[in-house]
DNA sequence: ACATGTCCGAATGTTGACATTCGGATGTCC
DNA sequence: GGACATCCGAATGTCAACATTCGGACATGT
């Protein structure tokens, strides 16, 4: 079974070169994205850039208002609220759904490579990636496809959350990804799925109050 | 306390433009939507058309695929149980929080107009419409932007799909708006938590299943 | 009949030039 | 000095021409 190739157009190229550009924290939260200043950077019309910024905007990533350009979105504990709780939502619902049809053995590689990422000392920023890929598959398992979009809506936010977090230094971070998603695998091995529900959401709750110590405003 | 005027441009001019339309009938499910015809029509160009059916395509209503163009979205029953799966973790999350913070009077004044409308035989769009309102009023209420645009992204799929249940001539919708919504109130008066969001859940639930038998496959 | 190869028109993708709008700097009046 | 009007540069919004891609029609070979 193959994965669709899917040619992409610049637009898509430029939202992922503009994307990388902000978690790498080259526009800091606040910072004005320039049309024409991207656009000579990365070589393509403005036009394909308006529309990458578009697809980050979808994301959440940034915001725009009528001629007054886009931004890269704030960090403040609200938006962080806004965030997490309506991803609880989601994940519980979509936590409940894969139950069945995810590929268990594909999550429990992902969490033990967490925990060798975590003997062995790995940046966090690594820990990281295999938490958000352990969430994709999950929604992905779904097949639902307006639930995989309103969560690809809010991921690129968590991961930016997620940097900040880590980056102001919490390693407390380091101390529950590894027990938390070991607890997910197995309730969705046993599959009794109010409780799974429950877990889901209080593992998206947990992480929202270990942030939100942390944030300005 | 005015609502902000907040100057638009002529792509979302043409958002709304479109939108109509489809919601008219003019472009049924599945219809191709071509960029020359539609800049003619509207006379605007190509540019701001394309902007306006990515909006559209951020609420779901349309799909584009690269080189392939745009087309409205089907309507299968895949695609309702998606969208109203999703509404229902959603509008339970909402109405949850809309407790103590939502226009009750604002509320009552809809189902009200509801009661009356279905009394004087008004038609069932008119309906729809102000169930669609009532529901806004909720999210609005939570002040979670997230969750309104997570919302605003199903909402124009879930308009649809009511119209075409609608329009298959069943008349049951009129037998159960008023008093669902006039449950909802009561609730939200009440404004006990796990009641309300089981209610809410509730209420898309069954209205999933009374559109699920009408639509093909 | 089936599969494969090749054209070609139609539609979208991309671009650079032109028009419009914003918001701060400056100037003016009271 | 503070409120208001007026400019101006910088940035975004809009447009129409050019480039690329898709997918069906047709042809070809098996």
């Amino acid at each position: 079974m193959l994965q669709k190739a899917g040619r992409r157009g610049l637009a898509e190229e430029a939202a992922d070169r503009i994307r990388d550009a902000i978690f790498r924290g080259d526009f800091p939260p606040g910072a004005a994205l320039r049309e024409v200043e991207l656009a000579a950077q990365l070589d393509v019309s403005r036009g394909s850039v308006r529309e990458g910024l578009a697809i980050l905007e979808r994301e959440g990533l940034v915001q725009s208002a009528w001629h007054r350009g886009t931004k890269v979105i704030d960090l403040t504990t609200r938006d962080a609220r806004e965030v997490y709780s309506v991803r609880a939502a989601l994940e519980g619902l979509a936590t409940r759904d894969a139950i069945g049809r995810v590929d268990l053995a594909a999550l429990t590689r992902l969490v033990d490579a967490m925990a060798r990422g975590l003997t062995e000392g790995v940046a966090s920023e690594e820990l990281l990636a295999l938490d958000i890929d352990f969430h994709d598959t999950i929604y992905q398992a779904t097949g639902n496809r307006r639930l995989i979009e309103a969560w690809q809506a809010l991921r690129s936010q968590v991961y930016l959350f997620q940097l900040t977090r880590i980056r102001l230094g919490h390693n407390e971070y380091r101390a529950v990804v590894v027990d938390e998603h070991r607890e997910l695998v197995t309730l969705l091995t046993r599959g009794q799925a109010d409780a799974v529900t429950r877990f889901a959401e209080e593992h998206v709750h947990s992480a929202l109050r270990a942030l939100a110590g942390q944030l300005s405003r």
